[in-house]
DNA sequence: GTGAAAGCGCTAACAA
DNA sequence: TTGTTAGCGCTTTCAC
């Protein structure tokens, strides 16, 4: 139950210097790609270093070069929100197979609130715990680059926002208008949208997007109730839309796990998927190729959405500058939950 | 587009015992908690470092002190597992809030296979990246505590390991028990189990927990699938089940996202949750409460397990040992997944 | 092309 | 009680 032994003590770069038969100085410069080493020097350095099996310590650099090796990611949900959104996990684990070969670390944190946030990019920029900063969950109106350019913390947005220097980001206006087309096309007329959080920007987009879509076809685009982005209001925004007068035929989600929720509440109320509703989710994750009926939703890439903005963030702090990049944009899939509308609709 | 202007240079000890008029070391007593420094010294040295904002670089005290003032994280799954599992954020979420009290960061890596895996620890322990780690997915015969070992890597494990230090454990035994004897308390008799993966102690403890319980109550605990935790291996055990000769009344899985998949399996297939078959789920994730009908599952608190093991890392790295902790079991919430079973089941 | 030595910001042993 | 100083492991400037 005792941890009592100290760690191993590792290599340190001067004894690769000793066993190489050269100083420190140039071992350094072999490690960090600076010419003027002879090659036959070089060759011995490196292998010397193979042979100890030594490397840099990332803590002795940082306190050289002023730099963490390390980015990190400020995450600020509800924590049921942040329960049933399966875009984290898969966007982490594109993250890291980019930094794990950087030889980066990801410092992951989870704040309840706007004040901890601050704090907590404050900390990570004083303390040099970090180079650079991934940005989600843009809001609309977000204070954060603001503080981001105050702490000189370079910063990759998930999405593009007005005043981030680098961004990656995924079109949803193309997967919403591809499900509008998808309904419409099945002869929808009446179609609603279960928005996301209209001050996020992923929400407001979507939003937008469905709007466009259906005013490209000349229907109401007006048939909108917006949420968090949470499974309970998803299930609220269903009730409330097929409540209203004109119920809609089909609705439209900004998410997955509202949509699942959403069929819930239906099938609650004895309302048949598709028959008498159609439904089409946003994200493609694996809960909702799993319900029934399965859920025609727009499938996205979390993971390479990770692995491009940490490629992106690697570059904005090492060159300094990066460009706001483009994924290509989800694709819709159809799945059991769209159908033609039901023949007879009262108006 | 640039990231041109290098961070504002923050204050270093010097300036602080300079303008305290004192000298370096003594800062660094009151810092650390020394005795030995006068009060009223100490009290000029708090504020002018108060006055100055400083406080300790993490950097150069892992270069002095060999602590990196960082926990650890590695999480190995199939993104597709990982993705619908509501059990991380909420986790992490727990975690993050004593670490960061106590000054301290969480550096994740999600990492697809076992030799990563293992890379990863050893990079962390090398680079002293960190100065303990969580152990969550327990295998039933876990390589992972030998070479934690070797590394001197102090670990909390979830759940207990036999070669593990430290452990906090929430106790699966009583919720599936719970969940059991509801099913029998409404008449169910065969009851079978969607079991997750039995290579990991979880998915085994509860998988054990089930056959206990039905052999209790002279059931047969015969009726068993096993999964890898996924939803579509939920879905497919669901089908094997319910495909076998005497196919059970109810279903009790190992987790809600596999509950959720089954009953979509099920639904599919035309059999009517409860009248024809009960489902009882475990975790109690948000989206398990919208489904419908409502799935009856074990309410289990992921955050307080973070907390709970991040206070039990930091005693353990601080301090040099730490116990095995055991949480409040989890608590079966019914639902409408659950009724008596049919009145007239063909033998 | 190579070596020596001065930092980077802090801790801790030793002196005073 | 306080000050001095030698590390911690690496980078980098400046001589040679």
């Amino acid at each position: 139950l005792t941890v009592s032994e100290p760690r191993p003590t590792a290599p340190t770069i001067t004894d690769v210097a000793r066993r190489a038969g050269v100083s420190k100085g140039l071992v350094s410069f072999v490690f960090n790609g600076r010419p003027g080493v002879a090659a036959e020097t070089r060759a011995r350095i490196l292998r010397a270093a193979d042979d100890l099996r030594w490397r840099p310590s990332p803590h002795a650099r940082t306190l050289s070069r002023q730099m963490a090796y390390a980015m990190g990611l400020v995450i600020r949900r509800q924590p049921a929100v942040l329960a049933s959104d399966p875009f984290f996990p898969a966007f982490l684990a594109g993250v890291e197979t980019v930094l794990g070969e950087a030889g980066r670390v990801l410092v992951l944190s989870v704040v309840p609130d706007i004040d901890a946030e601050e704090r907590t990019y404050r900390s990570l920029a004083d303390d040099r715990r970090v180079d650079g900063v991934f940005v989600t969950d843009l809001g609309r109106d977000d204070h954060r680059f603001d503080l981001l350019r105050e702490l000189r913390l370079p910063a990759v947005s998930l999405g593009r926002a007005p005043d981030s220097s680098a961004s990656v980001r995924m079109d949803d206006t193309a997967g919403i208008g591809q499900a509008v087309d998808h309904l419409a096309g099945l002869g929808h007329a009446r179609i609603a949208h279960v928005a996301g959080d209209p001050t996020m920007v992923h929400g407001w987009r979507r939003r937008v997007a469905f709007q466009t879509a259906m005013a490209a076809r000349d229907l109401d685009p007006g048939m909108i109730a917006d949420t968090d982005f949470s499974a309970a209001a998803g299930a609220g925004a269903t009730v409330s839309l097929i409540g209203r007068r004109h119920r809609p035929t089909a609705i439209v989600y900004a998410s997955d796990p509202m949509a699942i929720a959403g069929l819930g509440a239906l099938s609650e109320r004895g309302i048949d998927v598709p028959a008498e509703m159609s439904l089409t989710g946003y994200d493609g994750t694996e809960l909702a190729h799993h319900v029934h009926p399965r859920l025609t939703t727009v499938e996205t890439d979390p993971a390479l959405w990770g692995a491009t903005a940490a490629r992106a963030l690697l570059t904005l702090v090492i060159d300094g500058r990066a460009d706001h990049l483009d994924l290509p944009a989800g694709r819709l899939v159809p799945g059991g939950s769209t159908a033609q509308p039901p023949p007879s609709q009262p108006l």
